[in-house]
DNA sequence: GGCGAACCGTACCGTACGGTACTGTTGATG
DNA sequence: CATCAACAGTACCGTACGGTACGGTTCGCC
């Protein structure tokens, strides 16, 4: 299982993105307990062996599967233009919304429930590395975000993870965690939206200058 | 698995409390694959065949851990004096503190595991226990406090719910998840009186009243 | 055509776990 | 003392899983 500190991922070759991507279904479909060595072999048509050869383990199976699916995820923004008070609002709803999305995206819930499983055993690489792929990286998109309105005198404050930590427990709260014990998310799609608008609008009576508020 | 729809527990034997109290000390120490029912047997000194005869089962075990440790926690409040600005503020930040408390407390966390581990096998029933045991509970103190505040003209919402999700959300943030993903919640535990004073402050000034302000 | 690497399919092995059955042993009751 | 229920301890069974080994097949390369 190697893990290289550098961003730098391993990119496996076609035919293993093809295994990891049944390994990814068959996860989403049957829960941990299905993810044995001897179904996703089945399921991603290869032998054992090859399985063995190419992550070297289980476990390595299961990093691989994260770094796959975040690689895959990978959000890009370059919010090139200049903010105003009303663009920066639909930007940080259109943050809100995206964000709830991948958080209730039934793979990113099978990932996450089994990060979590294997917290307590294995010294938590998988979720430090879920936590560092997962959402540091969409914190970047947020953060780049915070600072251009800050820039642009919309927003005040002082730590930029502070105000992020502030935006991301407003949209989200619990969801997340009722999500990943169980709570139907497809019902709650449909409420996103209103969601992330308050969510903002509460984040804005927070953090915004008078000057966007006009 | 008999689970009542009735607040009313089960209610174990001494005897079975305690077997409970070393089958949750084996999953605070070994996480759930250290939680077999040999395991539990040994650690309880009992016979399996007591296990099975008093839980029936092993997710009736499971069941059972879940509501013996939610009887434990069972918060009381009964905040009867009469609330100031000053008094509505320090309830809040003890609610906030306690809330951090419970949530990185190690058999909290084991057991979050546990339910989210299992939730998409068996259809949730745990998440659901845990949801309506946990949460719920605490979510009522939170509700009385937050109505009382109401009633003293010091906060202003509309829905009770709404105004909880969102101090809910500004206390804990993505917190809880990080520390179920292994965070080391350890290292943080010495920051979460700033953090309830900081969740709180925001919290006022999304929904306190001008008067509590003064 | 001959050769070797990669790989599929499958059989196989050791182990660990959930669940059951059986044999004492204790302790209360009459 | 006889009886009976509850229970500890243990042996046992079936199964399922992680990991390995091996025969057969495809495919590129000389």
């Amino acid at each position: 299982m190697q893990l290289a500190a550098h961003p730098h991922q391993p990119d496996y070759s076609p035919r293993q993105n093809d295994v990891l991507d049944s390994a990814l279904r068959l996860l989403v479909d049957g829960g941990e307990k299905a993810l044995t060595t001897a179904g996703v072999a089945r399921a991603a048509n290869c032998s054992k062996e090859s399985l063995y050869k190419w992550f070297g383990d289980r476990d390595g199976l299961l990093s691989a599967m994260i770094g796959f699916q975040a690689s895959k995820v990978r959000t890009f923004d370059d919010t090139a233009e200049t903010l105003t008070a009303e663009t920066l609002q639909e930007h940080l709803v259109l943050f809100a919304r995206d964000l709830l999305e991948v958080l209730a995206g039934d793979v990113s819930l099978a990932l996450n429930r089994l990060a979590i499983g294997q917290a307590s055993r294995d010294g938590s690489k998988l979720g430090s590395m879920l936590q560092e792929r997962g959402r540091r990286q969409i914190g970047k998109r947020a953060g780049a975000l915070l600072e251009a309105g800050r820039d642009a005198g919309l927003l005040v404050f002082g730590d930029r993870d502070d105000a992020y930590d502030t935006l991301y427990g407003l949209i989200v709260s619990d969801l997340h965690l009722r999500m990943l014990l169980g709570e139907d998310s497809g019902r709650m799609v449909n409420d996103f939206g209103r969601r992330a608008e308050k969510a903002v609008s509460a984040f804005l009576r927070l953090y915004g200058s008078e000057k966007s508020s006009a």
